[in-house]
This record gives structure tokens, C-alpha cells and sequence, in this order.
DNA sequence: TGTTTTTAATTGAACGTTCAATCAATAACA
DNA sequence: TGTTATTGATTGAACGTTCAATTAAAAACA
């Protein structure tokens, strides 16, 4: 008999030892050998459980992208939260602690780049970015008419991806992490405030 | 002697293979000898003109920065133009016709990507990103007060960045940029006129 | 002007290195 | 003992760099 279980805990192993080995050494520098090293075990695991360093690469985006909207589906389990509470949820989810380790940031970078040219990469990348808009876009149609809420939805989008990209690229990227949380919550709220009084107004 | 001045002229031609040759493979399968055929020259001529492969990456990558840069001074040109003029010539500038293009886009990509584990394009990076916040910085302080200054220059820098990243990596990335440029300057507008009914609240 | 000399630009084969993948051998387990 | 999990040496392709040889343009000369 084979090992019960150990299929899942081995490729999650790797999936660990990869997000290391990136961001340790970078996406260039992560091979097959300094994945195992890390790992604890031997160069061809990794064909074994993963088909090639390929899959494993893909598996462990995937894995990322999976972290990203779990951290979020933990914070609406209350019911139904306010539009306004439930904004301010998916932005703290994109700055999870999780998103903000050095582990993720380098292998979300690499998964950008790589998105430019690798169809499988572009696939999930693509489902990433519209999850976000579709959340922020369902909020924001219950506080704001349909086209004030699709681009206040995009705009957020945009903020909440460039200050996370501003913020880990910088050199305090743990405090750089924490003032755009607040200002990406700030601008949610100044949206909304702005779009009722203009409603208001035109009455 | 052999042709005078070619030096800059091969040296262009070369980053020209580089941008190509990046925007049809990606920066991962981007070799001496694809950039050499491209510039339809030979496999040595890389060393020859950039001591090497990774100088003539890190050459292509300022030739962005400068090209960004002499962008938003070609527009400037006029003699001083209002604070929120000169915000949306920034944003302009970041959408240019050449930063939307493919060849562009998927090196800034790359760029980013290594950013992260080469000091040398960290270097970079890390000037480009606070030159875009400066330029914000000092057209919003003569219309909000310094802390609304801030954080409306680190939002909007935020903002171009996010759209521009979601443009480039989207499947129609036309429309998207012309969108986002549309986006960012109604950002702009929306900040000022909050503040400025704010501040007129308070008296 | 026509010829020769000088000079640097350019080539591309060869070299050493690195890597992902393979697979026969071994270890661990039931 | 038989089955599966794991190892790690080996392979061959791909890469950046190097450098002796070649090419062609400019300079010097007559």
C-alpha cells in the first residue's frame, strides 16, 4: 500500500519550497535543484508529483490565487455585511499578511511578467483580475448608480493593484503595506461620500 | 577606420532588438542570439557594444525610464500651465501612444519582475517610482493642503500604475488604456472638487 | 586621383556552465 | 516479499562569453 495522504502533503511541500526558492533567489534563479534542496528532498520529486518544473510553477500561482480568495471568504462569513463594510473587507484581504509576506510578493511579481507570455499564466491571471473588479462592482452598485459604480470599481481595482505593487517594490514595503490599506479605504470612502451629496444635488 | 559614430547607432539598434525581441518571446527566453538576430547581427556584437548581456538588459530599461521622462517634458513645454492641467499632462504622459506599446509594456513587466532580487534595476525602479510621486506631489500642493496633497499624489501614482498593469496585462489593452487615462484624470478632477468644498465647509 | 596602409567593426565557432528531465538503483513501507 | 516512494548520477539541449579571423571603411601617401 502506498502512503495514504502523502500525495497532498508532498506537492504542498514543494508548493512551500517554491515560494521560498523565489523569494529567495528570484523566478530566474529557482530551479529544480534549489526547490528540492529547500524541500528536503531529491531533484526528481519533483517530475514525480508535478509532471515538470512547469506544473509546479503553475501549482503554486494557483495555490496563491486560492489564498487570496479564501482570506476574503473568511471575512464576509458574517451575514451579509454592509456594501460599505464589505468594501472595506475585500481591500483588507488584498493586504492579507499572507500578501504582504516577501514569500508572495516575489512569486506574484514573477506571475506578472510571466503572464505576458505564457498562455496557462495569462488564464489565471485573467481570472484573478476580473474577481476583483466583479467583487468591488457588486458592492458598489448598492450605494452608487451602474456607471458611477463600474468606475469607481475599476478605479478601485487599479489603486488597490498599484499600491500593492508600489508597496512591494519599496524598500519599507511593511509600512508602505499598512498606508496604502488606509488609503485605498479612504478613497472607497470618499467616493461613495461624493457620489450621494452629487445625487443629491441634482434633486 | 571603419564607419565613424556608429557606436550610438549600433548600441540603439541593439536596445531596439532588445524591446523586440522581450515583446515577442518575454524577458525568459530572451537570448544573445534572439536580440542578435533580430538586429540582424551576430552573437558577439552584444559584448562587443554593452560588455554583456545583462548591461545591455539594464540599458534597454533606462531608455524606458528616459523615454517616460522626455514624454511628460515635451508637454510641458508651455509656459507654466495651471496645477490641474499639469496633472493631467502627467497622466498623459504615463499613456503614451509608446508606453502603450507592446514592445514597452512587456519589458516594464520584466523590468518590475527583477527588480526584486537585481540592486541595479531595484535602483532604477525605485527612482522611476518616486519621480511619477514627486511630479504628483508638487502640483497637488497648490491646490489642497500638504497632508491632502499626499495622499492624493500617492493615491493617483497608485492609480496610474494599477490601470496601467491591468491594461497591459488585459486581452484588449487598447481600449483599457484609454479607459484608464480617462479614469485617472477624473480622479484628479473628483480630488479637487471634495477637497476644495471641504475646506469651504470648515469656514 | 589612385593605391596602399592602418584601424576598428564584426563575425561565428568553440568553450565551459547551467539546467530540466530521465531512469536505473535504492529505501521505505505494508 | 512485493509494492510504492525516493534518490541522485547522467544526459543532452541551451545559454552567455570569448577571441582569432575576416571584412570594410578611413587615412596616409604619391
Amino acid at each position: 500500500m502506498p502512503k495514504l495522504g502523502i500525495k497532498p502533503l508532498r506537492r504542498q511541500q514543494l508548493i512551500d519550497a517554491t515560494l521560498r526558492s523565489i523569494s529567495e533567489r528570484g523566478l530566474q534563479n529557482t530551479t529544480i535543484v534549489s526547490i528540492s534542496r529547500i524541500a528536503g528532498m531529491s531533484s526528481g520529486i519533483i517530475s514525480h508529483y508535478f509532471g515538470g518544473k512547469k506544473e509546479l510553477i503553475e501549482a503554486t500561482v494557483s495555490y496563491l490565487l486560492d489564498q487570496l480568495q479564501q482570506s476574503l471568504l473568511e471575512r464576509i462569513t458574517e451575514e451579509n455585511p454592509p456594501s460599505h463594510i464589505r468594501l472595506h473587507l475585500i481591500v483588507e484581504a488584498n493586504f492579507t499578511e499572507f500578501q504582504r509576506s516577501i514569500l508572495a510578493t516575489k512569486t506574484w511579481l514573477s506571475f506578472w511578467a510571466m503572464s505576458m507570455h505564457d498562455p496557462a499564466m495569462a488564464r489565471l491571471q485573467s481570472i484573478n483580475s476580473n474577481r476583483l473588479y466583479s467583487n468591488l462592482l457588486f458592492s458598489f452598485k448598492e450605494l452608487l448608480d451602474p456607471e458611477s459604480a463600474a468606475n469607481a470599481a475599476k478605479q478601485t481595482a487599479a489603486m488597490i493593484d498599484g499600491f500593492w505593487l508600489r508597496s512591494a517594490l519599496s524598500e519599507n514595503a511593511e509600512q508602505e503595506f499598512i498606508a496604502a490599506e488606509l488609503l485605498c479605504k479612504k478613497f472607497i470612502n470618499d467616493v461613495i461620500k461624493q457620489e450621494i451629496s452629487n445625487a443629491s444635488n441634482q434633486i
